[in-house]
DNA sequence: AGTACCACCTGACGGC
DNA sequence: TGCCGTCAGGTGGTAC
């Protein structure tokens, strides 16, 4: 399930394991993730080590010695994996980064829509893709600016990582449960009002609690809605019964009567 | 600008 | 047990 949580805590697994690491040979099994041919991200890598890792939204930053950065992109099914008998890789490794000290980095990915790259800067990768602020660090004040002045679906636009950057399908109907907001409902509607106070509060508070789940691989809390999220499942808050929500072309779920649109 | 839909790719799951 | 349709959390592109 990556997204932000997910991502944040693939990053810590980096910064634990892999930083300052001398990287004795990258391994590519598959092609496919690579937007880089395998021969840069040989030269960028070996014989050097990893000196920070940075996260911005659902991309990982790690940085090269030479300035540079490996850009991971996790996709719908990626998991970073450190592990140190080398027949315990998972089962999807794609690209694994063998490390002098005997232990090993593995980018797993079964569906292969993530994606490994190497570019010069950072900060112009993060500008052609467009992002948005991260949703982690964003301030009260610059998420109000991003809001303001759009219409559409208050769903679509926390999925848009033009506007913030972080989070997806599942988050995004985690913090709209939280904050009591039907997932149609219009951002104009909710911009100036009290609403968006609350919406910025729930997000940063559910990112903070998820991220402190995932990093320390305990369950969700008993009021998340994420364990819940299936049709016809009861709803943590009411007891009502959860309904499937479509909002372009992707299935969310809500609980209509804790939810209600704001018109 | 906003929305719906398709594509990318692999695998899990439920129904029959 | 096996086949088949459906679905999946990511992004990007198209058409309306």
């Amino acid at each position: 399930m990556p997204e932000l949580p997910e991502v944040e805590t693939a990053r810590r697994v980096i910064e634990a394991q892999a930083i300052n690491q001398t990287i004795a040979r990258v391994e590519v099994r598959n092609e496919k993730v690579l937007e880089v041919s395998p021969q840069k991200l040989w030269g960028n890598l070996t014989d050097r080590t990893f000196e920070a890792a940075e996260r911005h939204g659902k991309y990982i930053f790690v940085k090269l010695e030479n300035g540079r950065w490996l850009v991971l992109h996790l996709g719908m099914t990626g998991v970073i994996e450190n592990y140190d008998a080398p027949e315990n890789a998972p089962d999807h490794a794609r690209v694994i980064i063998h490390f002098a000290s005997g232990t090993h980095l593995a980018f797993d990915n079964q569906r292969m829509f993530g994606e490994v790259a190497i570019v010069d800067a950072k900060d112009s990768f993060i500008q052609e893709k467009a992002l948005g602020p991260d949703a982690f660090s964003i301030t009260k004040d610059l998420f109000r600016k991003r809001l303001s002045n759009r219409r559409g679906m208050i769903k679509s636009m926390l999925m848009d990582q033009q506007v913030l950057a972080g989070i997806g399908n599942v988050y995004s109907d985690e913090i709209l449960f939280q904050v009591r907001i039907h997932p149609h409902s219009k951002v104009n509607n909710i911009a100036e009002t009290e609403h968006l106070d609350a919406l910025y509060d729930q997000m940063e508070s559910v990112l903070e609690t998820a991220v402190n789940c995932r990093v320390k691989q305990k369950p969700l809390p008993q009021h998340f809605f994420i364990p819940h999220r299936r049709e016809g499942a009861n709803c943590p808050h009411c007891d009502g019964k959860i309904e499937r929500i479509t909002t372009s072309g992707r299935n969310g779920y809500f609980c209509p009567s804790c939810q209600k649109e704001i018109s």
